[in-house]
DNA sequence: GTCTATAATAGGATAGAC
DNA sequence: GTCTATCCTATTATAGAC
């Protein structure tokens, strides 16, 4: 990556913002490479593949930070509630309160979904995955940890359509205030 | 329209098909021809307008039509919980059981959003509102009667995008089970 | 109303200089 | 690595004959 002008990291948020704005679809060429800075052929350079491999990177890098960042803390030593209340709180910050769109959406609408197929699948499991290990761990029985944690992920992706459609926010905000008091509830 | 041909109906009902399947973005005037075996020309005939013109004549059909055949029937005499059924029944066919998307989904993710934001908002309102209906002649309380409506759209929505993300269309199954069972409990 | 043909543009992608 | 310039194709949209 550019070693003086934007760090790798920098690039791949400024075109994940890009696709989460104007979708796979929608988003150009034109637009990815003024919103890194970096001229069409710079692009090419990073991302041989060109706007698939944009979006490839994209989604893998996404997935190790929420790996790292998010998902990995739920299985440290604090309460589950606490855990909860930071998971929430993550997830509204990086939806903005449901302003902003979900990546993996943006993918799974997209026409070349099935070159993105994989790593899609495997973002949803990583996801469902870590809300399942702490309603285990909050002692929800393993028969219905599972089907929470699908509730959950498809609760956040659901308002998150909802606000768009509908341009109302609070939407948002009360389906992840029902999800942090019912998730772990007997 | 296409006197012999085709009927409106089915010209509007080809469209949605396509644009469900490739979004607004990923669905080129050549598909849309192509599906509908209309030629450019007479996609413009029609739509002056062109794409955008196309989806919004989508849309407003589709409004009216579950106005007709889902929402008015909501109001009718049978027992909330048979029509219930009914309405459960009707989005499982609509989306094939999570295998196709939703339309407004796909318009409010496409670039030309605020082209179809009146409507988008209009067409969610719609369905907020007939799910709401039924929970208060449920005898829900009116406090919660609309927040459970919300809560049934989110789900139908996030449920279609879980699905696409996993390619697990027993999440679909799964979500209209849960709905059926927990609308109109006490 | 529908067709063929074609404009006009935007899109993705590459070449080659520096 | 980055730039300018360019190619090729697809796309939207229109013109004009029938």
């Amino acid at each position: 990556m550019p070693a003086p002008l934007m760090s790798r990291e920098e690039v791949l948020a400024r075109l994940m913002a890009r696709f989460r704005a104007a979708g796979y679809d929608g988003a150009s060429l034109a637009e990815l490479s003024a919103a890194t800075g970096l001229g069409k052929s710079s692009l090419y350079h990073y991302f041989p593949g060109g706007k698939a491999d944009m979006a490839a990177q994209v989604l893998a890098h996404l997935d190790e930070q929420l790996s790292g960042a998010l998902y990995t803390p739920l299985r440290d030593k604090r309460a589950p509630a606490r855990k909860l209340d930071a998971l929430v709180q993550a997830i509204d910050e990086f939806y903005e309160g449901g302003k902003k769109a979900c990546l993996l959406e943006r993918l799974c609408a997209s026409v070349n979904r099935a070159a993105f197929r994989r790593p899609l699948a495997r973002a949803f499991s990583s996801w469902i995955e870590a809300v399942e290990g702490l309603c285990l761990e909050a002692g929800v029985p393993a028969a219905t940890a599972h089907a929470r944690a699908v509730d959950f992920v498809v609760r956040v992706e659901g308002a998150l359509v909802v606000c768009a459609g509908t341009c109302d926010l609070t939407i948002f905000g009360r389906t992840l205030d029902d999800l942090r008091r019912s998730l772990l509830a007997a």
